[in-house]
RNA sequence: GCCCCAGUAGCUCAAUGGAUAGAGCGAAGCUCUCCUAAAGCUUAGGUUGCAGGUUCGAUUCCUGCCUGGGGCACCA
């Protein structure tokens, strides 16, 4: 918030090394000074005089370092805004005056209100993949992570000033489905349960016992053999009849879909995700066959159908790499059908040309990383810019104390599942923390903090770890997890509440307290914190930050009297500093995507 | 064989070239006649996997090794 300041010094400190004939730093970084209740900017001298020492001159270096901060901080001698300029061990710290700057803070905030740390228009168009199950399952918690994940990026790429598409990307052929469709059609026609979300996981049940039937067993009998080798014939002819577009089958598959679309649209609602654009895997599988012919007449595929091969993308070479990097890969079956990877260039073109998308953003899983690296870099080879600012966001995966998640076997953790239990859990909190609460409006805040702490419980481990879900660890209420900083927002909501009417004006012309000073110091950091995070495409930092200023409000709120603070000016500049963070709480916890109640 | 990711306190994780490596959980103790104790405050806990290198400065960058996970043309 304070580069006009940080430009007029840095004017400054260039002016004074041209004069003495030091070199002149083209730019410096800035940071908040470290010490906790300082609050200012600091910069460092090492790195010039460092170039000094390599261009001959003989210096020791930090004493160097600290001669020219010296020499800085006399030239500057001390700004307006600032109460003290100080040269320590080769730093140049210039503390802030606090009142100026504090009101400033204070106010952008409040006159900025849910827009508070949004960034100017980038003039770029994002789209962001993500939210994508296969159908004919059930949404299990891996697919809250990815979900999770890929929202709170929208979020905030968009605030961060970029325009914003939120595209979905569902897989809803292949054999997994057929293999639903097979058993549905043989045993369980007609009894589907009606609620959406027991009907979703019957589906998977369904899946799970296809499977068993069709897959060996190590004592396998010849009988049972036969019976397992005729089931799977089954399913190969209702394939083949369900890709030659046998009307029945057809029918049948799109009932089926819907059913898994239901339960998906149930649980992105409830986690207030708003997908813009939908590509189902089955619409751009027959236009993606016309991109095949297209890479060959550029020469960037061969075809090798002549003899009897596929048709391939050899991407190192035709890069020119003498090491294999991208390595080779197939664009076409030598049957003719099209692959994961035709698809996803075909839907890359689509999304540059149809969308204008200037930057795509696709949130899978890590173990897709060479897949989208050769993708990317097809799509460079056939032309489109776009494709150097594509980017994986990939994440470890979701695996249970007992090992790997595997649809397959059923042993699978289901978001629903997962999310009842965290709203019985907050239910019981609050029956036991705050049995005043009217109960009219306990599901609702309920709700609120079980899923805050699902979705902080995901968001606060960097994507690329993997994540061993346990439900104790992923819903505790106390400490680094949501609800502490949901907790921060409350109870800056419950002073509000009691503080009545607020004076539009205040001056923060006393003697801050540290607390104080560090609370403010913080809630400025908030836009650069958001185009950060938006640049690195990291949920991480922003649940870190949110996290930080949750922490200082709560050592705030301990030590500093806000209701019966010493004077009145006080009283009245601390409602403003509470109404502020309760903004910037709000606005961080938005970009999370978790809500921020009034009282829990 | 090649490539990618991880290795930091007992456990789960932060810190992407800067000042004193920080949190949470767990452990010991303290704080509700006081704005919501889902909180705050003490204390204890570290050879940042190992060995080199670059740098004034390395958890961070480079090289090699060890351990664990993942991936390498007709699955998605």
């Amino acid at each position: 918030m304070f580069e006009i300041e940080q430009k007029s010094i840095e004017r400054l400190i260039q002016s004074y090394c041209s004069e003495n004939a030091i070199p002149v730093p083209n730019e410096l970084q800035w940071n908040p000074i470290p010490f906790s209740g300082d609050w200012g900017i600091s910069t460092s001298f090492f790195q010039v005089a460092a170039q000094e020492a390599r261009s001959g001159k003989k210096v020791n270096v930090p004493a160097r370092a600290q001669e020219i901060a010296e020499g800085a901080a006399d030239h500057i001698g001390i700004p307006k805004g600032f109460s003290r300029v100080e040269a320590v061990k080769g730093y140049l710290n210039l503390f802030f005056s606090s009142s100026d700057f504090s009101k400033r803070v204070i106010d952008q905030v409040l006159e900025d209100g849910n827009d508070f740390g949004r960034g100017e228009s980038k003039n770029e168009r994002v789209m962001v993949e993500y939210a994508q199950p296969n159908t004919h399952h059930s949404f299990h918690i891996g697919h809250y992570r990815n979900s999770i994940l890929g929202e709170v990026l929208a979020r905030l790429v968009e605030f961060a000033g970029f325009e914003t598409i939120r595209a979905s990307y569902p897989g809803d052929l292949g054999l997994g489905v057929i293999t639903v469709l097979w058993i549905y059609e043989k045993r369980y026609k007609n009894q589907e349960p009606e609620e959406i979300h027991e009907r979703g996981q019957w589906l998977l049940n369904l899946y799970v016992e296809a499977t068993n039937m069709l897959t060996a067993k190590d004592d396998e009998t010849p009988e049972e053999k036969e019976q397992r080798e005729a089931y799977d014939a089954e399913r190969r002819e209702m394939y083949r009849k369900w890709d030659a577009g046998d009307p029945y089958l057809r029918e049948l598959w799109l009932e089926t879909r819907e059913w898994s679309m239901e339960e998906l649209h149930d649980i992105l609602e409830m986690m207030d995700i708003n997908v813009d654009v939908w590509f189902f895997e089955s619409d751009v599988d027959e236009p993606s066959k016309a991109i095949v012919e297209e890479l060959i007449s550029k020469d960037i595929a061969d075809d090798e159908r002549p003899e009897g091969g596929p048709v391939i993308v050899r991407i190192d070479e035709k890069l020119g790499l003498k090491k294999e990097k991208y390595r080779t890969n197939v664009i076409l079956r030598n049957d003719g059908t099209t692959l994961y990877l035709t698809k996803d260039l075909a839907l890359a073109k689509d999304k540059f040309e149809k969308f204008g998308v200037d930057r795509s953003i696709y949130v899978v899983d890590v173990r897709q990383s060479l897949h989208f690296q050769q993708a990317f870099k097809i799509l460079e080879l056939w032309g489109f810019e776009q494709a150097k600012k594509c980017f994986h966001l990939g994440y470890g995966f979701v695996s249970l104390p007992e090992g790997a998640m595997s649809a397959r076997r059923g042993n699978v953790v289901l978001f629903k599942v997962v999310a009842d239990e965290a709203i019985q859990r907050v239910l019981s909190e609050i029956e036991e923390k705050n049995p005043e609460m009217p109960q009219n409006e306990r599901r609702d805040v309920a709700q609120q903090v079980g899923l805050g702490a699902l979705a902080y419980a995901m968001l606060s481990v960097d994507n690329n770890k993997d994540i061993i879900f346990d439900i104790d660890e992923a819903l505790s209420f106390d400490g680094h997890t949501g609800p502490y900083i949901q907790n921060a927002h409350v109870r800056a909501s419950s002073i509000l509440r009691k503080a009545g009417e607020i004076s539009g004006e205040a001056e923060f012309d006393y003697a801050l307290l540290p607390h104080e000073i560090e609370l403010i110091e913080i809630i400025s950091r908030f836009p650069q914190v958001v185009q950060q995070a938006a640049k690195e495409y990291r949920p991480l930092v922003m649940a870190n930050y949110a996290f930080d200023l949750a922490t200082a409000f709560h050592s705030f709120y301990h030590v500093v009297p806000v209701l019966k603070a010493e004077t009145d000016a006080m009283r009245t500049a601390r409602i403003r500093l509470i109404t502020a963070t309760k903004q910037t709480i709000a606005n961080a916890l938005r970009l999370l995507a978790i809500r921020a109640p009034e009282v829990m």
